[in-house]
DNA sequence: CGTCTATTTGAATGTACTCAAAAGCGGTGG
DNA sequence: CCACCGCTTTTGAGTACATTCAAATAGACG
């Protein structure tokens, strides 16, 4: 069943009955996405909030001058999306892109609704995942303000370890705010230690 | 009454009954601070989820060298506090520290445990909360990724006119990620425009 | 007025970027 | 199987952005 592991995640915080659990699953849509595929494209109002099942996404913002900044890398299990223009409904600012094959499931905007509306119970799950992130995007910017571009690469590394096999190093200079010009310098140097 | 400016904004994202609001607003601890103090310090578990009802607090976190670094500012209306030591209760690393004579409501963890059990209500209080909070700390990252010290600074005060007035520069220079000699380079580089 | 802290200034330095070019690497078609 | 193409990664030189350190100035408070 494609919503096994999204229910496995959701019972870790609440606690389903079978009905709750086929209603909440009944929502998602699954989808197969190859990778460089973009389920979201930016400029329209985010549909979906996403969760990955396997594979890989990106979340990225490209600034005027048409550099992307990553936001995130979105491994199995993990949700992604444009969170401002989901919740809103407002022109999205970043795109989603497939990092390699991946099986999603899209939750549309009105069938979240509905689901709260109907189940309040996933409000505390959802309560719970927002809460997670928000205390992993503190720590990001702790990092981005105090660390080193060198020591924010080897954080990266610790906490990702297996990303770097197969997304491209200038997404990950990306993510780490530096160019990939000067990744490249970074790697150079700790190849010598 | 202490609680009435949280209860307006309690009550912009769900209905309270009164016999809600009473409970509620019987879970905090009202507390007067004066600039300078510390309602919560680092290395023990954070106990209290802070609501600020005036004045402005500012929570900051000192690194190895000990460079502090600002996380957020707030003002009235807005919760502080260390989310990560408060939720999980493991020692804090964020300090709090009022920037201004301020009044403050505690919520204490356990209270805020229980308010969740008895009415799952506030969950989604919490879940908009959070996800707004979100959706902030995305633009901030975003921001610190793709532009230059000056133009986050500009974006800064734009985005909190009123701060600059009593918050030290030298915290300001924190919150953006750039020394207080470099804010005050740039600062001389504006007034010349 | 004196003390303490915040802010400014300037020179020297370090960190990271830009630009241009070369090297590597994976896929595709002949 | 090899040659070519497009894209990623590496290299190096020059430059820009931001920091460090030391010292001077300015402001707040008793």
């Amino acid at each position: 069943m494609t919503t096994t592991k999204i229910l496995e995640s959701v019972n870790k915080h609440i606690t389903l009955t079978e009905e709750e659990a086929s209603y909440f699953s009944s929502l998602f849509l699954p989808l197969k996405v190859k990778q460089n595929e973009m389920p979201e494209k930016i400029g329209e109002p985010t549909r979906y909030f996403i969760h990955v099942n396997s594979g890989c996404l990106m979340s990225y913002f490209t600034d005027q001058e048409g550099n992307d900044h990553v936001m995130q890398f979105a491994t199995a299990g993990w949700w992604t999306g444009d969170l401002p223009s989901f919740t809103q409904q407002i022109p999205s600012i970043h795109a989603t892109r497939a990092l390699t094959d991946s099986e999603i499931l899209l939750l549309p905007k009105p069938s979240m609704d509905q689901l709260l509306e109907k189940y309040p119970k996933f409000e505390r799950y959802f309560r719970i995942l927002f809460q997670n992130s928000l205390i992993n995007h503190q720590s990001r910017i702790i990092q981005n303000l105090s660390a080193k571009a060198e020591d924010r690469y080897l954080t990266f590394q610790k906490k990702y370890p297996s990303l770097e096999q197969y997304v491209p190093l200038k997404y990950i200079a990306s993510y780490l705010g530096i160019t990939p010009e000067f990744l490249s310098k970074i790697r150079r140097k700790l190849m010598g230690k």
